[in-house]
DNA sequence: CTCTCGCATGTTGTATACAAAATGCAAGTA
DNA sequence: TACTTGCATTTTGTATACAACATGCGAGAG
């Protein structure tokens, strides 16, 4: 019999591990710049040193953490510019996939695509960010798929999870989050016409958008730190 | 007294087996598909297997080995594609690499890329491999940095040397060679009418052509294996 | 009073011992 | 002969002990 080669893979304990810190420095339990103290960590996960340090170095290679030798582990934390670099590669990832996408999109897709940019204008319409969101990360995790590029997925992936441990809540300006819905409409459509070149450059102009915006939001933040008193 | 902040990082032990294991893969001696004994290797190494197991977590993120539970790790063995896929991103990086080049490169910067370009085509006129590879990676390589943007140096960095591990020495049918050249000449034309658009499309395009060299290169290898008898 | 040096303490780095899982082989059965 | 089953051996996984290094504090000199 064949077919069913290769079904399993159980986790390993460093990879539970790892996932379990992914997610509390996503969710902001370990705020950037935190220190990682090796004992401490390893009673709370419950899991000894060992497969402990090399989830860390699966965390540093995704670029969640940063290592100093002989002085541990601590989730990094990023500066304007590293997040200016970050975005720079992910519009060019994102223009990539839509590329792709385009060349390999079914209509099948392109009705779910429609069902999810729907959610997303009425999210829109109400006022829901938290449903705005997943809607939004729904389309371009959908597009992403579509590309059907492993590499591609997991970089894309990667550098999010990075991103999102800024965990900036921008909390969207009118003008800015009417464009954005603008821009995805502009999208399908790019997709439902397989204009691979025109899908592309919207994403990488969605992308560059999506920076300032980010950006801005740096600086608000930055202003409440040192210039709130 | 300041600014001399963060020199050092003293490389740690697990990160100086990583380093030595990436060479042993991108050389050859440990070939695609071979299993890695922990113990044996750390003899070989001289370290024990905990820095070791480190090592293969950072090789692993890498995409140099692939870590099975309970099953050990193995150095990665790419499909055709995979090879296709690697490219794929590997073109879109390079073509947001050349962007950005464009408008930062200095005069300076030209002279130096000029040189190589002469290095290359020297090497080209006398059929000297070794020597062309070398300056085509140098060429490809400081065009990277001048981008200025270490994600993406890291990015491409990374998948280059997975693609690497292929060890395809293509022998370069003269055509191909010849036009590989031309294309590099009108790179650094591009690069210095700072015309970034340009300088993408040829990267991207450049990048395409050799992914189907190495296709081919590949196809040939499998016929040596497969039909040689 | 300030700065430096040295020690005490805590934290990370490495090796090793032991546990658990997988692999290969041989004997037994259909 | 082909296939299964169980055991011996090998290999990986985890915990822990010990060594090396960093950090912080206090005492003493300038």
């Amino acid at each position: 019999m064949d077919g069913m080669t290769l079904p399993i893979a159980r986790s390993s304990l460093p990879e539970a591990a790892a996932e379990r810190l992914r997610t509390l420095i996503i969710e902001g339990e370990l705020p950037p710049g935190a220190r990682l103290n090796e004992r401490e960590l390893s009673e709370r996960l419950g899991v000894s040193r060992t497969p402990l340090r090399e989830a860390f170095r699966m965390l540093a290679a995704d670029g969640l953490l940063v290592q100093l030798p002989n002085r541990g582990a601590q989730v990094v934390s990023l500066s304007r510019e590293d997040v200016r670099h970050a975005f720079e590669v992910m519009a060019a990832l994102e223009g990539l996939a839509g590329e792709l996408a385009a060349a390999r999109v079914t209509d099948a897709d392109l009705e779910v695509l429609r069902g999810l940019q729907h959610e997303m204008e009425q999210a829109h319409a109400c006022r829901d960010l938290p449903t705005y969101y997943r809607a939004n990360r729904a389309i371009h995790d959908r597009i992403n798929a579509l590309a059907g590029n492993p590499i591609l997925t997991h970089s894309f992936r990667t550098l999010n999870a990075r991103l999102h441990a800024l965990r900036f809540r921008s909390n969207l300006v009118r003008t800015k989050w009417d464009r954005a819905v603008e821009e995805h409409r502009e999208m399908i459509e790019a997709l439902s016409a397989r204009d691979g070149e025109r899908l592309r450059n919207l994403l990488v102009e969605h992308v560059r958008t999506k920076l300032r915006t980010v950006l801005e939001t740096m600086d608000d933040q930055m202003k409440c730190v040192t210039g709130g008193k």
